[in-house]
DNA sequence: TCATATT
């Protein structure tokens, strides 16, 4: 209080001095924006604090933001605090990092596409550093000769890539390229893992005959994705959300026939009136079993993206981020939804983890790549009401990581799963069933 | 290999 202290000044709007956004873990639920701000302040400039808050409840959500004036403010917050001090209640210490898509922005990172495949280094660099200095080029190869049409190139500014933007993209024609280059800017880490969770699903979703035994997974029903996102150029998008679908192949019409018949209304808006009898439920059902599932669809009309990338031509990122919102690479609580539940109430705990009492809850490891929740509640079923059953996946790639949690109502439940379950050989490899550590130990009074 | 979370 008291002293004004703003950050260098100077003038009006300059390009200089940008703010950095941190994420912060470890985060007791307790502690306030106040308390945060004065502990970070003792140690680095900061304007703001904003903890991050369940949407329903306000309750904190364990962590917050932290807003610095400078990337040198926000270095030292994170060198003085990331890993070095536990707050009173946490389980682990501080993590402190840039948040996502902060450290690209901060890079003016750019994405250049449609280079012709004979460029060499040289070429592109003499033509963008007409347009401010270049801190790093890489394009990508094949050969070292070969192009692979594509470029990544850091400028020093912001306003250098914007003019950049501005001057080429779309417009500018390389020497041997009948096209124009296509500069946006470069994805976030978070949108490449996105990007890559997508593949991973496509490719899945491409062996259509391999369920002949096992119990067909809900995604080797899916048809390959790419199908449907030409329908976006259409007015069958729903208005209100359009500018948001930059990843329309969520919308898949194989994943919505899961859900009760009461979703599907909106589940399939954005396929056109005429498909929807095509792909509708019955149907979809019956060309799954008959094999059509790779001939039926490239019969449509445009299926081939028109660029490399969806998105085209447009460099539609602006200033923080926002976009993926809509991103959603299914969830395990989607699953839940859309698989069939009813085998006896049994809560999963999609959410909050529901955790029992002390002694009653497992952790366990080796669980096979293919359980989800559902499946890890039923495997531990048999020895009691199973309040929860939480399996870890990597959250870019959808991936189980192969352990997990399932929570009992009574201790006694939890040591007959031990007893029962534990070096039980399940999928490959036996399981590890042990009691969760407890990390919550004295009270502090 | 123990609930890690990005308004």
């Amino acid at each position: 209080m008291a002293e004004a202290e703003k950050s260098s000044d100077s003038s009006g709007g300059g390009g200089e001095g940008e703010s950095v956004k941190l994420f912060v873990g470890q985060v007791p639920k307790h502690m306030t924006e106040a308390q945060l701000l004065a502990m970070f302040k003792e140690v680095a400039i900061v304007d703001e604090v904003n903890i991050i808050r369940d949407k329903a409840t306000k309750a904190s959500r364990g962590c917050c933001f932290l807003i610095c004036p400078s990337r040198q403010e926000a270095d030292k917050a994170v060198s003085a605090c990331h890993n070095k001090r536990t707050l009173p209640g946490a389980s682990s210490p501080l993590q402190v990092k840039y948040a996502d898509g902060e450290l690209e922005r901060l890079e003016h990172k750019l994405f250049i596409g449609m280079l012709p495949k004979n460029v060499s280094d040289a070429e592109v660099s003499a033509l963008f550093s007409q347009y401010g200095t270049i801190k790093d080029l890489q394009i990508l190869r094949g050969s070292p000769q070969t192009s692979k049409g594509c470029a990544f190139l850091k400028y020093e500014t912001k306003e250098q890539a914007l003019a950049v933007l501005e001057a080429l993209n779309g417009k500018h024609k390389m020497e041997g390229s009948s096209v124009p280059l296509v500069i946006k800017w470069a994805d976030t880490e978070k949108e490449r893992q996105a990007r890559k969770a997508q593949k991973a699903q496509s490719q899945a979703s491409n062996v259509p005959h391999s369920s002949a035994t096992h119990q067909p997974s809900l995604f080797g029903a899916l048809p390959p994705m790419g199908y449907l996102p030409q329908y976006n150029g259409f007015s069958y998008q729903h208005p209100g959300t359009y500018g948001l679908m930059q990843y329309p192949m969520q919308n898949q019409p194989g994943f919505h026939n899961l859900v009760s018949p009461g979703n599907q209304g909106t589940a399939l808006r954005g396929v056109p009136p005429e498909l929807v009898s095509t792909v509708g439920p019955r149907n979809f059902a019956a060309m799954q079993s008959a094999g059509y599932m790779g001939s039926a669809y490239p019969a449509l009309p445009g299926l081939q993206y028109p660029l490399a990338y969806p998105g085209g031509m447009m460099s539609n990122r602006p200033l923080g981020n926002s976009q993926g919102a809509t991103q959603s690479v299914a969830t395990s609580s989607d699953l839940t939804t859309a698989s069939t539940i009813s085998s006896s109430g049994i809560c999963t705990g999609s959410g909050g983890q529901i955790e029992g009492p002390p002694g009653a809850n497992l952790f366990i490891y080796h669980i096979p790549q293919e359980f989800g929740d559902q499946e890890l509640s039923n495997a531990f079923q048999a020895f009691g009401r199973v309040l929860s059953a939480k399996v870890f996946v990597d959250k870019a790639t959808g991936v189980s990581k192969c352990f997990g949690f399932v929570s009992y109502e009574t201790p006694t439940s939890a040591q007959c799963a031990i007893d029962m379950m534990n070096g039980r050989q399940l999928g490959g490899k036996k399981l590890k069933v042990q009691l969760k550590r407890d990390n919550k130990q004295s009270k502090p009074y």
